[in-house]
DNA sequence: TTGTCTAGACGCAACGTCGCGTCTAGACAA
DNA sequence: TTGTCTAGACGCGACGTTGCGTCTAGACAA
């Protein structure tokens, strides 16, 4: 009864084909289907899984979208890491807007962001969970390439991370899709490079 | 509210109160408590309509919140028409992030670039009604200026208003706000204007 | 008479919760 | 080693609730 001093374990623990077949039933069923079809009782059903499982380890489905997002972005889309040239930055931000237009993980990113603009708990956690520690890392690429001396920024790196994902996720949102050159453009007229 | 006390009930034209207090009560309920309250049941109540009222001049409560987004931004965010300076631009695009970060109808703007990444169907009529129009005289607001020599930016007059409207946007949608100086020094970096 | 209005019932779908019975796997005594 | 005990995960399916969009029914103005 008390489970105080009786701190052992036992039970199967949590399933782990169960934990990914939700997050990559979620996965397809937007690609797929589009947000309007992530239903948790679609989610479970295509998963092979009983809606219980869902709602025992995650609180909702916008949850599962996140869990599948910073899987699929850490593997890829990662930000440079160490000292990144100019090349390096450019590089990461084509890579970006194709990901954000091409990669299904990409779906998942703006649904998230659109989804969090309907649920300010989805927000909160959309923030603390992807866009702050992913935001920290492209700002340490861009300062890293700044005291290298690689670029000089009229603006701050912040606003030069705005600049660039701005206009590439608000296109994709918009559903207009993002011109070739416009991330080089971009790149060319915030980053000012010296070199490269 | 139910401002409808001096109704008697309307004849067989239709009720121009009963459509301005629908389109006002989706605009509070959206301001007030989110986009999760507003339902349709929950705007025929606050506008004291029955919501029979609703469907009848709407196909859904999204057409609803477009109609009040034509409405207001027309209003409180008309684009400079005719020959455009740049200051014209810059204080256009000042007031674009104002709208978007403060105004009441900034809030339902964002609104519906979420919900139209949600719904197939709202992206459709959200462009058509919104922002092909908008973004034609926006374009005409920048051509006119390029023509007369008052700028001459680097990237089409679409990627500018896209390097601009973009990191606004998408600031506004992750909710941290837009930095004073963002949009000048945009517009700054953007436009490189001649004269202004 | 015709068309709009209010009021509210209807069937539907998805929500999130619950109880039930089954299964799995570590703990422990014989 | 073997068998039993137990906690927890799991599938199944029902529950009440909410919002959707449709549909009557009656009141009323032009």
């Amino acid at each position: 009864m008390t489970t105080a001093n009786r701190r052992t374990h036992s039970g199967s623990r949590r399933d782990e084909a169960a934990r990914e077949a939700v997050l990559h039933a979620a996965d397809d069923l937007l690609v797929e289907h589009g947000f309007s079809a992530l239903t948790v009782e679609a989610i479970a059903r295509r998963a092979g899984v009983a809606k219980q499982t869902i709602y025992r380890w995650w609180p909702s489905k916008v949850e599962v979208l996140l869990d599948t997002l910073i899987e699929d972005s850490a593997k890829r889309l990662p930000v440079p890491v160490g000292e990144a040239t100019a090349k390096d930055i450019r590089g990461y931000f084509r890579r970006f807007a194709r990901f954000v237009t091409r990669d299904p993980a990409g779906q998942v990113l703006l649904a998230l962001i659109a989804e969090a603009q309907h649920n300010p708990g989805t927000a909160k956690s959309f923030h603390a969970r992807y866009l702050r520690p992913r935001r920290e890392q492209e700002r340490a690429m861009i300062a890293s390439c700044v005291d290298a001396g690689g670029i000089s920024p009229a603006l701050t790196p912040d606003a030069v991370i705005d600049a660039i994902t701005g206009p590439v996720v608000y296109r994709a949102l918009t559903g207009t899709g993002v011109p070739r050159g416009l991330v080089d453009a971009l790149v060319d007229d915030l980053l000012k490079p010296r070199s490269g």
